[in-house]
DNA sequence: TCTGTATATTGACAGTTATCTATATAGACG
DNA sequence: CGTCTATATAGATAACTGTCAATATACAGA
């Protein structure tokens, strides 16, 4: 799996994007976290590391505490591919337009005559 | 699974991702696809038949083609989710920047004693 | 050193996925 | 009608996923 991959998979699971938009706001700890999804913390703990290896948060340690905190890398690489996508498709939007322009060229020379 | 689970799952294989940056360039047939592809004709029809399921391409009917048509709402749905994060991390910024504002000018009217 | 709290790991289970081969369907064309 | 081409479907298999209960580890504080 590469890193897209990764990335993509990690924020196909609505418990992990509800994670990453809690650490959107700041660092939790792992128990924060089950706080707010009725999940258990083996889950949770299983959750977290997939969006770790997928380069999404990163952990500290703070006597018993993990606190997960956001990197934001991975989402950019997400959405750098997404405007890639965009850009390829307004191109080709563009040349779309240009075919009509020149269709609509071609019509008035046709009337021309 | 919903819209977004559905949009990022379908975006988590390299093949599937590979088939929307060729679909955006414009449409194509499923064996000109298979042709990118060093995959079987099912394995690519699958893969056609997630993306479709996750509403980022459409299919028509031409004789015996099946044109695939990329569509771009679950795209932008899925860009929409990456600003909302973006925009509640750069929240997060100011937040901080506001407390660094205030701790310096504590550290000043300290200074002033 | 014992106890409590925070987190990780293990093992199980049911469900899903990516891939293949083999086969079916659907339309075009002679 | 028979044949070719394009695509879909079925069935198999191996790998992976999300979840849980049970257990282990790691640290803090008395």
């Amino acid at each position: 799996m590469n890193r897209l991959d990764k990335a993509f998979a990690a924020l196909a699971d609505p418990t992990r994007r509800g994670i990453v938009v809690h650490l959107a706001r700041g660092e939790a700890s792992v128990s924060d976290l089950v706080g707010h999804f009725s999940l258990t913390q083996p889950t949770i703990s299983s959750h977290l590391k997939v969006l770790e290896s997928a380069g999404l948060i990163s952990r500290r340690r703070v006597a018993q505490l993990r606190p997960c905190k956001l990197e934001t890398e991975p989402l950019i690489a997400v959405t750098d591919w997404l405007e890639k996508i965009q850009e390829i498709w307004e191109g080709n939007y563009q040349r779309l337009d240009a075919l009509l322009a020149e269709l609509k060229q071609a019509q008035k020379e046709e009337r021309k005559k």
